[in-house]
DNA sequence: AGCACGCCGACT
DNA sequence: GTCGGCGTGCTC
């Protein structure tokens, strides 16, 4: 192809650093084409990627002398003057994924709550006077003409020779529909991809193998890639190349069949915008990510409807509320508010949130979850209106329209109380004063997939590099909250009642302890005398229970009564779940099921005995004890409608955690936790914290009644419950704990990471690990810097052998400077956890 | 992530 | 020689 010499640029512009919303790291283009001036940094801008156009975020500036050829970014799609990301919050992003060790571009992914699918009108011609006829007849001429006329990559191939004029209007997001275009109205550009294709005859040079594979290619029609003919005709990538090097099939410009996608749209009609269409396309099987979808639109697939839409509409605020109530909270750069009850911690708040308001700054509110979300938007939303702003919440549950229209309210300062999921921590708050972070323990913080970021980490650097404060708000504090200055509100009222397992008080004529061995059954188990009892009154009196299992499914695991087998999952080194209802066996790690074996593999026998009670044994216990009460269920597997109880009809529902996401029934008299052990058997430093704050949000769960809290438990001494029972306030139990973190040099006495090698191969495995652990070494770590390497608790987990390390240094700078000895690659495949959670 | 490439061991 | 598995590197 022709070269084409552009004029020499003098001098030649910084490159920009830019992140793209996929695991690699933060890569560098040139500016767009006689685009001078300052590097624009929390600007979304569209850069050339893999022959397409996508969307990336401009962090800094790139390697002046980098040795890559460079590509220029094609054009920025915000002003300058009023950045998607402030400044200060790209920079404290970025840092913080260096210190993880991090590609940029994960982080950002994770962390960006709006603005990747970006809307734009998309216009080319050749640049005057250049012909384009060498790229074929569906190139470009002098006038302008619609992008979607032409195939991605061959705008791609002309834009690279510098032959291309580009223009982008921003078009207004919709309400209306997506709409598949007809077959007929899609631009040919569209239908014309480039792919494998088979030649007519096979050359008489093709191995066995690339003779198969020729002929699957030949009877099945072209392929796009090398690697879906690999797999589609069942042999390796090597003999398919093999296969093109000998001529047998070439790369070349067909019609395309319509995307699955495009189908799957015209099967079920117009849908109400773009991640509808991702999702009902992906739960239908059919593969789409909301990028995708905005591309196959931007490509002439399908139509956004264009109407003068409002915005959507986002969640009605709460009433204006003004506070009169003195501000008694500190004024530190970090502090604390823990105890009361979620209403009561609002109102301690809110007079310093309406002062800062009032004083044109934001204050930006984060929630770990839904449920704690719609209880701060409840509570405080209403601050904003009597301090002449608006409150705007950023979450999941909005439709990317919403979220952008709501990032754009914050962007243009008219709303400066933002109360939304991590999704908002990133969101352009001009001068933000303060950042709350609501229940700053609770491990929804921490993301279970990618990064892994610990939100609250985060949150804590984005207010630094703001010079805004950080307030840590919950039920409970983190013991790593404990030496903040702090308030703490006095407990609410608790009634709490311990069946202790372990110690069954009455049958003194047995004498104490005289060989006689108590088995559960004798209280009653999983469903203690006690607790029926109570059930049974509370189904006289026509009142309200709840019940927290331990676990979803029937019971933790099945044993053989003759020989002791356990089913066990095949890719991971834990028993299987049974499950009732399905009459399966389940992996709660990777999902994996079969049906519940007829009988054992191991002898034979044909009974099972379950083990480890949970949702769906401890419902039919309830309702063998209270018959005619009506049980409700609520966990993961099963989502009853609680609508009868929140009436304020009779009953009980028996769930998981996942019941703390609900309101409370109006008539609660009575919370039971089944087994209290659970949540302390956990090989995690931080299970009797979460253990403690479970029972703290379980006593606050109902706004204003104190109903009994029954716990079942072999461990009534366990300090984390006495501080309940003795009516102690929320501090009590953390500051304990955190005295034992210093004694044994745990957070907030040291920052941790840790370090996972993990390889199919256990030996492999093993070995890498301990590499890690000598080149940690070589660099300087001390012994007590550096825990392992452990075979992790779970020995395979989805067919690999995982290996721990666990590195606790004195601060985050130390702790960076081990991780830097990670830089280099190894035989297994190593990632890091900054600040891990469970599962230690 | 998704893709291509290349090394290596198994097998003929 | 042939084949496939698996690890590695690249995307600007």
């Amino acid at each position: 192809m022709r070269r084409v010499t552009l004029p020499p640029a003098s001098p030649p512009p910084a490159p920009w650093r830019v992140v793209v919303p996929l695991p690699v790291p933060a890569l560098d283009y040139v500016p767009p084409h006689g685009r001078g001036g300052a590097v624009p940094v929390g600007c979304r801008v569209l850069v050339p990627w893999r022959g397409e156009l996508a969307v990336a975020l401009v962090v800094g500036e790139g390697d002046p002398h980098g040795a890559h050829r460079l590509r220029e970014a094609v054009h920025v799609l915000d002003d300058e003057e009023e950045p998607w990301v402030p400044p200060a919050t790209v920079e404290a992003v970025c840092t913080w994924a260096r210190d993880a060790r991090l590609p940029a571009g994960l982080v950002w992914g994770d962390l960006l709550g709006a603005g990747w699918t970006a809307r734009y009108d998309h216009r080319v011609r050749a640049v005057p006077g250049a012909d384009l006829s060498a790229f074929g007849r569906r190139a470009p001429t002098g006038e302008w003409a619609s992008a979607r006329d032409f195939s991605p990559a061959l705008l791609d191939a002309v834009r690279e020779q510098g032959l291309l004029e580009e223009d982008f209007r921003p078009t207004s997001r919709t309400r209306g529909l997506v709409r598949a275009r007809p077959l007929d109205a899609v631009p040919a550009a569209a239908r014309t991809t480039t792919v494998l294709q088979a030649d007519p005859e096979a050359p008489g040079t093709l191995t066995p193998k690339g003779r198969q594979a020729w002929a699957w290619l030949a009877e099945q029609g072209p392929q796009p890639t090398l690697s879906a003919w690999a797999r589609g005709a069942g042999v390796g990538t090597g003999v398919v190349s093999g296969v093109v090097s000998a001529g047998g099939a070439e790369h070349v410009e067909v019609e395309a069949a319509p995307p699955a996608a495009w189908t799957w749209l015209s099967e079920h009609g117009p849908v109400e915008s773009l991640s509808a269409w991702a999702n009902g396309a992906t739960a239908d099987g059919v593969p789409l990510s909301p990028t995708g979808a905005g591309s196959l639109v931007a490509r002439g697939w399908a139509d956004a409807v264009q109407e003068a839409a409002p915005p959507p509409p986002l969640p009605e605020p709460g009433a204006p509320w003004l506070t009169h109530d003195p501000d008694r909270l500190p004024e530190a750069a970090a502090w604390r508010l823990h105890g009361g009850r979620s209403l009561s911690r609002f109102r301690t708040l809110a007079p310093r949130i309406s002062r800062l308001l009032a004083q044109g700054r934001g204050v930006l509110v984060l929630a770990p979850d839904h449920a704690t979300l719609r209880r701060a938007w409840e509570g405080l939303s209403g601050l904003a209106e009597t301090a002449g702003t608006r409150a705007v919440p950023i979450s999941g549950a909005l439709s990317d329209g919403q979220r952008e229209h709501a990032w754009n309210l914050i962007r243009s300062e008219e709303a400066r109380l933002v109360i939304g999921s991590y999704l908002a921590l990133t969101a352009s708050l001009p001068d933000p004063a303060l950042i709350v972070v609501l229940e700053e323990a609770s491990d929804a913080y921490k993301l279970a997939a990618g990064s892994h970021a610990f939100i609250p980490d985060v949150a804590a650097r984005v207010a630094q590099a703001h010079d805004a404060a950080l307030a840590l708000v919950g039920s409970a504090p983190a013991a790593e909250s404990v030496p903040l200055p702090g308030a703490v509100l006095p407990p609410p009222r608790a009634r709490v009642h311990v069946v202790d397992y372990a110690n069954p008080p009455e049958q003194p004529e047995l004498g104490p302890l005289s060989g006689v061995h108590l088995t559960p059954g004798d209280l009653g188990y999983p469903v203690s005398h006690d607790l029926a009892r109570l059930l049974r009154q509370v189904q006289e009196r026509g009142r309200q229970a709840a019940l927290l299992a331990p676990r979803r499914g029937y019971s933790a695991l099945l044993r053989c009564p003759t020989c002791e087998h356990t089913p066990q999952c095949r890719n991971c080194d834990v028993a299987l779940r049974f499950h009732q209802e399905t009459r399966q066996l389940t992996c709660h790690q990777c999902g994996y099921r079969e049906s519940v074996p007829d009988r054992c593999d191991v002898c034979g026998e044909q009974m099972w005995k379950a083990r480890g009670p949970g949702t769906e044994w401890i419902a039919q216990t309830v309702e063998k004890l209270a018959p005619g009460l009506p049980v409700y269920r609520y966990d993961r597997d099963r989502q009853d409608d609680l609508a009868p109880l929140h009436a304020g009809e009779s009953g009980v529902v028996v769930g998981t955690q996942l019941l703390l996401s609900q309101d409370a029934p109006p008539n609660l008299a009575l919370i039971g936790v089944t087994l209290a052990d659970t949540w302390l058997n956990l090989s995690d430093f931080r299970a009797s914290e979460r253990y403690h704050r479970l029972l703290r949000q379980l006593a606050e769960w109902h706004p204003e009644r104190a109903p009994l809290l029954v716990v079942q438990t072999f461990q009534a001494d366990h300090p984390a419950l006495k501080v309940l029972v003795e009516g102690r306030d929320a501090l009590a139990y953390p500051a304990a704990e955190e005295r034992v973190r210093a004694a044994l040099g745990y957070p907030p006495h040291a920052r941790l990471a840790q370090v996972e090698v993990a390889a199919r191969d256990p030996v492999r495995a093993k070995v890498a690990a301990q590499e890690v652990f000598d080149a940690l070494h070589g660099a300087g770590a001390h012994a007590h810097e550096v825990l392992g390497p452990a075979p992790s608790p779970v020995a395979r987990l989805r067919g690999v052998y995982p290996y721990h390390l666990l590195l606790r240094a004195r601060d985050d700078a130390r702790l960076s400077q081990l991780l830097a000895t990670l830089d280099r690659s190894w035989k297994a495949r190593v990632r890091v956890d900054v600040n891990p959670r469970g599962g230690l």
